[in-house]
DNA sequence: GTCTATATTTCGATAGAC
DNA sequence: GTCTATCGAAATATAGAC
């Protein structure tokens, strides 16, 4: 969608309806066949950006799984969907006031399930006494700004791979929770 | 300034000058008279908090500290400015294309000095042999973003005091950089 | 479904009195 | 410097022909 490159590019208020119709080669008015205004559109990018990062980081878990490979793979996991869709995530994570209140409780309630399944990861780790952090929610908290910020610097021309800053942030988040190494 | 607060609040875009008359309780009209246009408005809020941030950056390096010491000074008081001015530091990172060119080349000057900044630091602890990285830049990005993404999420209501969350995060990047501890 | 044309609103900025 | 009033441009959304 032409609108998600522009929301991202431009931010939300700043990108006109006439943007989103010269993009894709069509009339300001034949676009209104296909959504009612701009805010719905809006909120038809913010959620299922947001759907679909809760299931970057709910998918890869495994039954069996040390915390440590649990962890590991959903910040990985997480952190690639962020650098893949960095303009979706732009606007997941920058947009959210351009909603209506209606719309911005129904993301609301899924930013709030993603931070708790990774605070989760954390508290077993510690319960398995394999992890050793400062405070659970303060580090999920932090462990979510690594991710999350990606879609703020992430350009496609700057030699990394979506893959590579994963591992990285992988590795780092290993680092931050103090993860017993084998 | 109202300004400020409105920026932060609902974006730069989405602010009307209307808005910022009625909350400082002033006319329109009567608000040109102290800047030429909402844009010059906007420029004077990021590059003055962009140079505010790096001075805060690079404010507490002392002669003589191990490169520990230097780091964990220096995330500390760029997470605790972002905290504490956590509205500016929004307009400083996610206002960036409401600028002019002209504009926006100035506050980019201040963003590299910023990164060039904290890579030296983590050069240094490389080069004592005291910091382990998976590589200098892309580690001194995610300290960026650990420090940088606190201003999208604080707010003063957390419980939490920038101080607090200034001393997580250094501990957080001692961790990061595999800092050998006392 | 898409076009052209336009209705309606709202924006940033200015004019002129005080 | 601040006010009221308003200009001119630009925005979202709609109307009606094809």
């Amino acid at each position: 969608m032409a609108a998600i490159e522009l929301f991202a590019e431009q931010g939300y208020h700043a990108t006109k309806t006439r943007d989103i119709a010269a993009r894709i080669g069509m009339s300001t008015g034949a676009m209104y066949a296909h959504f009612r205004s701009k805010e719905e559109l809006l909120f038809e990018i913010s959620l299922t950006g947001h759907e679909r990062g809760f299931a970057a980081l709910a998918g890869p878990t495994e039954a069996g799984a040390t915390p440590s490979d649990e962890l590991a793979a959903m910040v990985r996991a997480f952190t690639t969907y962020h650098a893949t869709f960095h303009t979706i995530a732009k606007i997941v994570h920058y947009e959210l006031y351009g909603l209506t209140e209606e719309h911005l409780a129904r993301v609301l309630e899924v930013r709030h399930r993603t931070s708790a399944w990774i605070e989760d990861a954390i508290r077993r780790g510690v319960a398995a006494k394999v992890f050793s952090v400062p405070g659970v929610s303060a580090v999920a908290r932090a462990l979510l700004s690594l991710c999350v910020d990606v879609a703020r610097w992430y350009r496609e021309d700057l030699g990394e791979t979506p893959a590579q800053i994963g591992e990285l942030n992988a590795e780092l988040a290993l680092r931050m929770v103090g993860a017993e190494r084998a």
